[in-house]
DNA sequence: AATGAATGAGCGTTCATTCAT
DNA sequence: CATGAATGAACGCTCATTCAT
């Protein structure tokens, strides 16, 4: 009957799904993937090893379901990115595209990898196939459709602009680049100069 | 067990060496890093697990020099690829570049990956810092010296550059672009615009 | 966890405690008793896992809980079977227990094991020292007492002949008798045999 | 060089092999093959839990190890024991059969039951189908052969005494039947009787 | 130099039992 | 009474590394 007992125990399932899936990213981010116990998870997530398993089948289970928190959350901001642009100008979008997947997502982009990239199977397809780049797809062939650019091989394209992108991104988190606002610049030019236009 | 076996086991240091490198990259290859036992390397390689530690001091020592070899090998082949070109061609010295990183070293370019990225610690600078990088980076320097064409980010453009073609290659790799000749046009092409000149 | 829910479902404790003794025996009987886990039973049973609690101490108690009833349930039938025979017909009651304890128990008879032998802490005295056994014994016990056979060590003949008629009943469970009606011809001879008396 | 070191950590496998497979024996039958651990495997037989897996794939592979080797120490000693009596003793067989099946093999009787019967998958075929049934039932085929006595269902003759007399074992290792001279004369009674014919 | 038996810390997962609501 | 989220000890198994021979 009191509500703020002293310490609540019991939190609805979807808080300590939460809690673990938090705990879970910011060790994986630490650490790397593999590194990380199921013990660590849920000691830093404050509950005992057995509560992991109340909600998740196994650690990839885990994995899989980071995946589709980020899928949902990064790939909603670039969306919502892109969609703050005035209609037609495609160069705007494009270059929203690629502030909106870099500024303030290098996080982000070292767990995308981590989730899409280093924690899968052998055959590691994530810098090829994976969401951030299907939704760079969509937007080329909507520019294409729209005749702001030409495009020959369009996911070729959004592979290579994906993976340069993603590049810059990791330098910069490695502080190898110092000018950020310039490399933000370069970035802009070379998404355009590869699908043909000028600024 | 019995002394005196009839073929003389004891090989030279750098014999044994080159053989325990060889049979872990092609098991890294086949499995990936983490899978891969030293059980399993030793095996390969035909002699006791004893053996291994007699040459390299961990698992990790040997990730390491078959960095270093990597470097030495594929490195010197992108080298020459470039010394064919004529002494001022830039744009041949650029094209050659990005066909000798990718054409036929797909094994090499997956093993770079293995080595560079996904086997190291967790800040995974693999794509960021390599010696891959490091060669473009000279190429683009040594043509912006020529006036071949002008950088503003050098570095940055290596990232770039270096990272949307590992990205391509990748995707031809897992057999998303069926198209791979017109991909080897379209890399030139995104080569090219990149650094501002055309064909 | 609203009050005020549609169906009472507060039960009387010997329902609840029935229900749950069933669901738990039908458990064991299809996977044995190791592999059945407090939340199979209370899933079954149609409760939380919290009530199990209520009714039993522990897993252990439960399988007590069960063999009680088992020896109240299966004992009362073999009874009633020899109660059935006339009331000198020594020979007809062994026929009748040997009956009654084999044909159409066959679930019983695995029950029986789960419970006595196989769910045993390791001394594992439950071939030895049952129920059924002394039920067996007593009329053995009383043909001697009527002089319907003559018995040396009734104990071990009850012993004997329990185990026996058990190893039948398994092997015809596991089909490997075909001939079940042959099986309890020989059955019933192999008893009068073994108190030294002819059908 | 010098023999007899104070402390030979490395033996040939084949003797670590019978140390682990005697450790994990004795401690089934004082505890059980289900609570009994790996660690308590390799404790008793001082070395490291991974040495349990040098020399068995898994704690299943083990047990199976264990039955192997009971068939081959029982089994011998029981055949060694009929093949001792006169070659056309029938009785003396049987009866032979019987005593070296009891008489000082009380622990390989727990062992049995615990190998071919507790530590089977659920559906425990193993009191009516394994390698002692076998065996008996060779030799009640021999002696109906040489018309020494008349079967109409040998196996499930078998099944009966095997069961029977392990009753008996079992009761007497529980110490439920103080006279154990009585009662091997008694089972020698009682297999006579089973088979048709007085001693 | 070469061997390979031995080590033991560590991991993912299970499940009987508890207890705040 | 009833609930079910939470607990944590325990288990089988793996594998990089060591070291006596």
């Amino acid at each position: 009957m009191r509500s703020a007992s002293p310490v609540t125990r019991t939190k609805p399932a979807a808080v300590r799904r939460e809690e673990l899936l938090s705990a879970a990213q910011r060790l994986f981010l630490e650490q790397g993937v593999a590194p990380t116990t199921i013990e660590q998870i849920t000691q830093r997530a404050q509950v005992a090893k057995g509560t992991f398993y109340l909600q998740f089948a196994s650690k990839e289970a885990l994995i899989e379901a980071l995946r589709e928190r980020f899928a949902a959350q990064l790939l909603a901001g670039v969306d919502a990115a892109v969609a703050r642009t005035a209609p037609a100008d495609w160069p705007g979008k494009l270059a929203g595209w690629a502030r909106a997947a870099t500024a303030g997502y290098l996080d982000s982009m070292r767990l995308h990898d981590l989730l899409f990239y280093a924690a899968r199977p052998a055959d590691g397809a994530g810098m090829t196939d994976n969401p951030l780049i299907d939704h760079l797809l969509a937007l080329l062939l909507a520019g294409a459709h729209a005749r702001a650019w030409h495009l020959e091989e369009p996911r070729t394209l959004a592979v290579f602009l994906f993976n340069g992108l993603h590049g810059i991104v990791e330098a910069a988190a490695h502080g190898r680049e110092p000018h950020r606002k310039r490399a933000a610049a370069q970035l802009e030019q070379l998404f355009f100069r590869a699908v043909g236009i000028s600024p």
